[in-house]
DNA sequence: ATGAAAGCGCTAACAG
DNA sequence: CTGTTAGCGCTTTCAT
């Protein structure tokens, strides 16, 4: 355990900054002891120590990445798994590595942050989770500690980040079902003050705007959590004021709890719509149609910017990742 | 930023090793001076940088984690996140941090995990997927390399495990459903060269044997795979040969395939038991009952294993971990 | 094109 | 109980 630069150095005589310099691809550096060290560096199957290099490097090539800990969401959606998916494939390629911590509270994420920075031991931080007011990303911004975040935040001023189009995906599904004939369509979201809600309802907005048909506040419901009791409560107070001929939904429980009341009350002919394309959905009889939101992509792209940051060729301030209706109808 | 142990010595006119000192414990150091060391340290918002301290130390308190990329069994089992926080958790009372990789295949695994280690990167590994003849653990063996698996291996000697008792889990699934009056039950397990499959069908065995009740070859199928359709056809075989009065499977897909087929062809009165206890099982019509494996659990012993392991204060070769029956009949 | 030397920030003998 | 010193393994001026 343990052959350093300085005993392929002594190898094949030459000095450890030379076997640097061809380890860094070091353009002056002949062709001659360029091989000789590559070829010592073979024999001796040497392999440099990446904390060494950090120390002298001032840059660790670890990402931090901060994680929610909402058992719920974590479970029972895999948008995480597949988001630490995409960051790891992108990261993988350019050689950085990734490190995850769990937080409960905003105050742990805080606290996680702080100390994997005052530590140096990341170069950059990605935060999966996006509130508004979010203490996080001032704090971040203060000390000027590259990062990315998934989901828009609040003020996108002076932060990189990813997301889908929360709004086009709300306006593409409601559009269509209008185009099939729908008339009346509900909404059932959760919860009013997320960003990704307020998106939704207003892609939702638009789309009746577009077509011109008048917004019946009575079939919108917003409800506190993403919960299949809540998405149950809502379709109840929803028939109460009106029949709509379809629902949308900002979560694939939610519309699990809403249609689970329709066929409690034998309630016909209402077309459902979910979103997030969970796995529960394609186990569902019937299955249900969703908006699939490409988690892996989210991931991929948040790493790609925050590694085009890292290495100073940075492109773009956020990406806008697609969407698309998985039609199960 | 950077307010480094050296600064903290002058601040208070002492020696960089005094400091480290302070920080690291060390109970020979007056009272007197370990209080100034620590009101400089506050005041100077000194925080160890660790990538220095690693090299030093040759120990970097890094945990690298190798997962699978099969995307379905990531995506629709929330098994391996569960096992990831579980880590996290206890890693994180110990001040340990945890590196993650994905990998599709047992070379990149290997490769992962001899790019982990040669680069000086982590203290220990955990592997999340233990396959007879595994190429990994061989290799962590041989170079005598701390790391623990999750999933019994083929060979104890020499590896520090955590995992289910899945003979246990499944007698007792068995049993019970004797005891509860159940005469005829069937078998369906993927695949059936794992371990788990093989450990669970031998659960299912013994308990035939304790009851005194005789093996039927004809409704006992191993299918290739953790797919709803494989299920489907098991089912269809064993109607073929018998009607039972319950199937338990070894996983939640196969459950929903083999209920399907009974749901299609109108035959009722069986009893059907999942296993896993994925999410998705309780937004089935009717709830699916499920043996739950504490993944979190196995996670969180897996970390305790491993750590341990890394401080010298091994108590155990291996943790067991309790699964419940999740009864929603 | 290459080597010598200093230094990244910390720890750990060894002295005293 | 505390300071001095010598590294940990690598990179990077600064010479040559």
């Amino acid at each position: 355990m343990g052959v350093t630069i300085k005993d392929v150095a002594e190898e094949c005589n030459v000095s450890p900054s030379t076997v640097s310099r061809v380890i860094a691809g070091n353009p002056r550096i002949s062709q001659e002891t360029k091989e000789k060290v590559q070829a010592a560096i073979k024999k001796l199957n040497y392999h440099p120590n990446i904390i060494a290099r950090s120390l002298a490097n001032k840059a660790t090539k670890v990402i931090g990445l901060i994680l929610p800990r909402e058992v719920d969401n974590l479970f029972k959606n895999p948008f995480f798994i597949q988001v630490m998916t995409g960051i790891s494939s992108y990261a993988q390629k350019y050689g950085y590595y990734i490190m995850y911590t769990f937080c409960k509270t905003e105050e742990e994420e805080e606290k996680s942050i702080k100390d994997y920075i005052n530590s140096n031991l990341v170069d950059g931080i990605i935060l999966t989770v996006a509130r508004s007011k979010d203490n996080c990303i001032k704090y971040l911004q203060e000390i000027n500690f590259p990062f990315v975040v998934i989901g828009r935040p609040e003020d996108t001023k002076n932060v990189l980040w990813v997301d889908n189009d929360n709004f086009q995906a709300m306006y593409n599904v409601v559009n269509k079902l209008f185009l099939n004939g729908h008339t009346e369509i509900a909404f059932i979201g959760a919860s009013g003050d997320l960003n990704v809600t307020k998106d939704r309802l207003n892609g939702y907005i638009q789309a009746h705007k577009v077509h011109g048909i008048e917004i019946n506040e009575q079939i919108i419901m917003e409800v506190e959590d993403f919960k299949e009791d809540l998405g149950y409560k809502a379709m109840k107070e929803i028939l109460k004021n009106d029949v709509p001929t379809a629902v949308v939904t900002t979560d694939d429980l939610l519309a699990f709890g809403a249609r689970s009341y329709l066929t409690d009350k034998n309630v016909d002919g209402i077309l459902m719509v979910g979103f997030n394309n969970t796995p529960l959905v394609e186990y569902q009889k019937p299955a249900l149609t969703s908006v699939d939101i490409n988690a892996r992509k989210v991931g991929y792209y948040a790493s790609k910017l925050l590694i085009d940051k890292l290495e100073n060729k940075l492109k773009e301030t956020h990406y806008i990742i697609d969407t698309n209706l998985v039609e199960r109808w």
